[in-house]
DNA sequence: CAGTCTCCATACTTGCGCGTATGGTTACTG
DNA sequence: CAGTAACCATACGCGCAAGTATGGAGACTG
């Protein structure tokens, strides 16, 4: 009885999609090797005999899980500050994002701690060059030469991983939320000068 | 046969000092899970009754690998950098020793994947404290005022540890030599203004 | 209301990696 | 050169989580 055990909430019947939310929910608290389907099967209160039902194998569901996550990911995150034209303002939203939206980038941060899974290996790659990309254009935008934008927005995308690395999980001094906005002042300010 | 069935160097006897040196090779390379007793047994040309003499179990080899890692990191990358008085020539020198020194920094990479194992989490928490203080103290002798100056090193140190997540294993474009030293001369150019 | 399709429970089997038991071999000491 | 201690091999037990086999209960369709 470590830990959660305990929900177990009955709902009548159970699709896919409830397994891949669910899965969603433990992989952003409890990393990639948290997503077991008897563990599952227990917090949505049925059993295993349900699960393979809906999917062939546990790798399925964790990939059927990832790719909803990197799904919504792509309409809400990249898609909403795609269309800010400021890379100061885009810069801010997406670090003010990791406060909000915490679901998300907890699904991220799990996702990174597992990178060397050959199914995220392929995801994280992909998330990491779209997120570069952006970043980069961001800069070049801004009037940055392009060696520098693509400097500068790795600096950024490090930053904005390592942070969620030794946060959200573990250790590092937390952070109340006047510090951190400070914080986010102090990276926007000097990530992205006049 | 996947990968690393391969060596089995058959040295004459072997002692606690030679499992944990092998361990914190396979450490570096394939993170903490790769480190298992009959694998290592392997590449070492003995079996599994060999290391149970040596360690009661897995976990205390772990933690003896880790402690003298630990110990090393403390000796050589704090005690040589700690000397160093500018502190843009103190930051330089640690991104610097990523490249070379490679060792050092893939365990502690593979630490940080694995922050969740309960034997390393006070170790990467212990990490984290001592290097950020030192960034921290760095940037206060550089004239930054104490609120600055810790912000200023927590963005340099997630920076750091952000790209040893994105690098070291797996995707993310692969930089050579001369771009990574010019992304190199950007952080510093950008993290420790004169 | 008989048949079938969907969803789920129970009881297995299987693979993997840790740990144990026990005996053998080399090295060292008196 | 016995005898003991250090080091290692072989063979087993065991727990855990994935996957399988099979049957049962509710819903829907003709």
């Amino acid at each position: 009885m470590t830990s959660a055990e305990t929900k177990a909430e009955p709902r009548g019947r159970l699709s896919a999609t409830d397994w891949e939310q669910a899965a969603l929910d433990v992989l952003a608290h409890g990393g990639v090797a948290a997503v077991a389907v008897e563990s599952l099967a227990r917090t949505l209160g049925v059993t295993k005999g349900s699960f393979y039902w809906h999917f062939p194998t546990r790798e399925a569901l964790l990939k059927a899980a990832i790719d909803r996550w990197e799904q919504r990911d792509e309409d809400q995150v990249i898609g909403h500050v795609e269309r800010i034209v400021d890379p100061r303002e885009r810069l801010r939203e997406l670090f003010q994002r990791v406060s909000r939206e915490v679901q998300s980038h907890l699904v991220y941060a799990a996702l990174l701690q597992a990178s060397d899974h050959p199914l995220v290996q392929p995801v994280i790659e992909r998330i990491s060059k779209r997120r570069l990309a952006l970043l980069t254009a961001a800069y070049a935008e801004a009037g940055f030469d392009p060696r520098t934008a693509r400097h500068r927005a790795r600096l950024a995308y490090t930053a904005y991983s390592g942070f969620l690395q030794l946060n959200q999980r573990h250790g590092m001094p937390r952070m109340d939320q006047e510090e951190y906005q400070a914080y986010i002042d102090h990276v926007i300010e000097t990530l992205v000068p006049a």
